[in-house]
DNA sequence: ACCTGAACACCGTTCAAGT
DNA sequence: ACCTGAACACCGTTCAAGT
């Protein structure tokens, strides 16, 4: 059980549906009734786990949208009342970064990311378009992807898995990026990266629900001994350079918009 | 009153806090208590209307969270019980929809935007400033701003008012952009603005709300006889080139990043 | 060990009733 | 004309009680 940073101050984050939530054929049954519906699990056996859990969650965000997934919902998807779900998850906040965290552990086992790139343009191109296709394939759930606390949330923009971070910044080491030029690589990247997807998947009608403010009081003091360029990098990538990054992205794309003028 | 598209499906959306929502020091009182709070309206009288309702909701989320906003909490802040606010306002969603027009109407006023630019440079650089203002002013609010369906919602991104739209293709025309080469200078600068912005606040904690699905039936049918530009580059807007649009810009990122390698 | 019923403090919204 | 009380159908979450 890993030790939750919840609490002291966790909201619970529910929408709440007059009357009116539309409920679209469902593809989980018809029964209208509170009936338990038992077939819906892995089909492993009655057994309930954190995974299933997990897992029966996010196909309920996949299915319809993220203000119908209800504790009292989910219960009734895995043939149980609401209650029994708090033996596996603290409350609706841990629950949703369980499911983050599901979604995101799918991209280590793309093999189209993991492959050793030999250029750092092919890597950062293969690491796109996975990050890409986790936002188009969970668009409900993708901005808690992009937006929640990650592991270290002193990191801005948060790119989520400590993980990825290390590998990002030794592949552009061993590339020949000094250590500014990484951070500052690091920085375009995501920003690019999340804000473009995240204006993408919105545009399906996503949600993106309220997040923890990263209070910097409760950082777990993430161990970064395993990621060792993170940690050499842990100043340099705490800087705020929004506003910088705002100007120069728009000076380029001004520049970028020259070459349309007077051209078909 | 104008015609509101709502309904058919809307739906509310509304966050429920268990009870422990936080309740930073408001600057509006301190009792804890019920009491009616008259005090807070605009000064000019006792009389409620729609405005000074999306007034106090507008203060209220921007000294809190979106989800503290409640249309009990509202009410109160009004010294109203929440029922009378359904006299001013359809529902939480037209609410909502209203509290985002009074915001962008703001930006009408600002002079830094409205000065006529003589280069479509300094036009966008104006424009893209002034939205950026708007977004820290209000961030809990921005996400709203930013994916709300627009009063065109075939337009991709949305940019949110028709006035800009038509003012930025207009601009854009007068100074030498074809036709094409406008609706894709209005894709890349809107994609951006948005996705960067979008990305900037929520890492102040914002929260997107639920976006009314662009359901292509209730669009309002807007009349655009007055924006000439808009009308005629109607089809070409509503394409949608997001896929292509994140692999130009992912490519161009690219070669930016190129001139780092090797420098300090 | 796992699940449940009943309860609590909240939601948006409706509606008949008050002034 | 404007406001309200009471009610309805929902929330997350707690807790003592069941098996």
């Amino acid at each position: 059980v890993t030790a939750r940073s919840s609490d002291g101050g966790a909201i619970p984050r529910v929408r709440q549906a007059g009357s009116a939530l539309p409920d679209p054929d469902t593809p989980e049954g018809l029964g209208s009734a509170a009936a338990p519906n038992p077939s819906v699990d892995g089909g492993t056996g009655g057994g309930l786990d954190r995974r299933k859990v997990l897992q029966a969650a996010v196909s309920l965000v996949d299915h319809h949208e993220l203000r119908y997934l209800t504790m009292r919902r989910l219960g009734q998807q895995l043939g149980v009342e609401a209650m029994s779900l708090y033996h596996y998850v603290y409350s609706r906040e841990d629950l949703l970064d369980g499911m983050v965290e599901l979604v995101i552990d799918d991209l280590y086992g793309d093999p189209e990311v993991h492959l050793t790139a030999d250029d750092w343009q092919e890597y950062l191109q293969r690491l796109a378009h996975g990050v890409r296709r986790i936002a188009l394939a969970h668009p409900q759930l993708f901005p808690l992807i992009a937006t929640r606390p990650p592991a270290a949330p002193w990191v801005r923009p948060p790119l989520r898995s400590l993980r990825w971070m290390e590998s990002f910044l030794e592949t552009l080491h061993q590339c020949g990026f000094s250590d500014p030029a990484a951070v500052s690589a690091y920085r375009s990247f995501s920003s690019f990266l999340l804000g473009q997807l995240l204006l993408e998947v919105s545009a399906q009608g996503a949600d993106i629900g309220p997040i923890e403010q990263a209070n910097p009081d409760d950082a777990p003091q993430t161990d970064l001994t395993e990621y060792p360029r993170l940690k050499k990098l842990e100043h340099e990538l705490s800087q705020d350079h929004s506003a910088q990054e705002f100007e120069e992205t728009l000076e380029t794309l001004l520049v970028r918009l020259e070459r349309l003028v007077g051209r078909p």
